[in-house]
RNA sequence: GUGCCUAUGGUGUAAUGGUUAACACAGCGGUUUGUGGUACCGCUAAUGAGGGUUCAAUUCCCUCUAGGCACC
């Protein structure tokens, strides 16, 4: 399922590949996030092009809109968004904290209130299992309890005692919605800042046993410092031959630094996110050193003049065609096509980056 | 031509005889970490011109200018 093909002497960073039933993926992978089964702006002639090993999508969303009658019609989210590469579905668990004034907390569930019309869903273990088998999505997430990381000790602590409990439940369910394990299914760590907590997390979850493992609850308000310090200890503990996956980061460097700590997997927002608010990610060099790369905030005025490409080493098209006084044009009037343009390019970026990791820890220079 | 009305940032609108003239949009920057983000946060920017009353006028009065409406 998860093979390392190279381990750098110069850090703690492996190169590898997992395997999914829908695909192939080389590790250290990052995954475009289409939360709601489409990455924004983006269609699957974009994604063709892009071509992503792996997206990420979400449990609580989808629930919500379309549903799952609709998706099963379908057999499944590939199928309905026409993406046939593996997706890894999100569990709900981070809306525990991104949605924190609208949800109640039980030793059951959750019970979230719809971001659509306010009506009341209970999201348990084995509720989560079942839609993620219904979306039959290739990598599942348990339901863990995300929490601001500078919450109260007792907070964390019981929020951790709440994702054990839930983790068995989701191993259990998994069992039985999916016996022949067609799917995998990843248990993850939770605790905040605090060692012990973090230790006692990943114990309980190892003895669950799980395909992969995931560190939650990082990059939701600590500063970067105490983030990798927590990856520093943390991930020598983690199994070497399972997956580890640092969930919602990051930043480029964030990136470089948590690969060099061992981490295979990431997803984030800010590539799209930024994309949609005119920030783009271009590369200076090939070197993942220094300054490597820089960010365009295209709505700066000082576009509306630049007839350069706005990507001429894009692999892409359109970004080698239009100019940036073009897209500062589409920004200024706000047409989505300024919003798809700089999603692909910032998509673009990020797996190329990746593409770059992933080289330079097979030519042993990272 | 006569009468009436109006005149506040780039635009559209508030407010007031007395601290620093408010809001929205636009403009100029910035923020964004398992997507409630078409979002959020800053900044710039105005009382048409001239005169008068008053301790103090963007506010009250007069003239001019411009625009609108009505009448001729």
């Amino acid at each position: 399922m998860f093979k390392i093909n190279k381990k750098s002497i110069k850090s703690r960073a492996r190169a590898g590949v997992l395997k999914t039933k829908s695909g192939k993926i080389k590790t250290p992978f990052f995954m475009p996030i289409a939360t709601r089964g489409v990455i924004k702006t983006l269609g699957f002639e974009d994604l063709r092009k892009l071509n992503p090993e792996i997206i990420l999508s979400n449990t609580y969303h989808l629930y919500l809109r379309p549903g799952l009658k609709i998706i099963s019609k379908f057999k499944g989210l590939q199928n309905f968004m026409n993406y046939p590469g593996p997706i890894l579905t999100d569990s709900g668990g981070f809306q525990v904290f991104s949605l924190a004034k609208i949800r109640k907390l039980t030793k059951k569930g959750v019970e979230f209130q719809s971001t659509y019309d306010g009506s009341k869903h209970l999201f348990t273990p084995q509720k989560v299992m079942k839609i993620q088998s219904v979306l039959n999505s290739d990598i599942q997430m348990v339901l863990d309890v995300c929490l601001d990381s500078k919450s109260k000790s007792k907070d964390l602590e019981n929020a951790l005692d709440l994702t054990i409990l839930w983790a068995k439940k989701c191993k259990q369910a998994k069992q039985k919605l999916d016996p022949q394990n067609k799917n995998l299914l990843f248990g993850i760590i939770q605790g905040g800042l605090n060692k012990n907590l973090r230790l006692r997390s990943l114990e309980s979850l190892l003895k669950i046993d799980f395909n992969g493992y995931a560190i939650g609850g990082l990059a939701v308000g600590e500063s970067k410092e105490e983030m990798y310090k927590v990856l520093d200890y943390l991930v020598l503990e983690m199994p070497d031959n399972k997956p580890r996956y640092l969930m919602g980061v990051g930043y480029p460097d964030n990136i470089i630094k948590a690969v060099k700590r061992g981490v295979d997997m990431f997803d984030c927002v800010i590539p799209s996110r930024e994309a949609r608010h005119g920030r783009l990610y271009f590369f200076n060099n090939a070197s993942l050193k220094n300054k490597f790369y820089r960010t365009e905030n295209i709505n700066n005025r000082k576009f509306s003049t630049d007839f350069q490409a706005i990507n001429a080493n894009s692999q892409i098209l359109e970004l080698q065609k239009y100019t940036k006084a073009y897209l500062y044009h589409l920004f200024k009037i706000g047409d989505p096509l300024a919003f798809r343009l700089a999603t692909l390019n910032n998509i673009e970026f990020y797996l190329d980056l990746m593409k770059n990791i992933h080289q330079a820890i097979l030519e042993g220079k990272f």
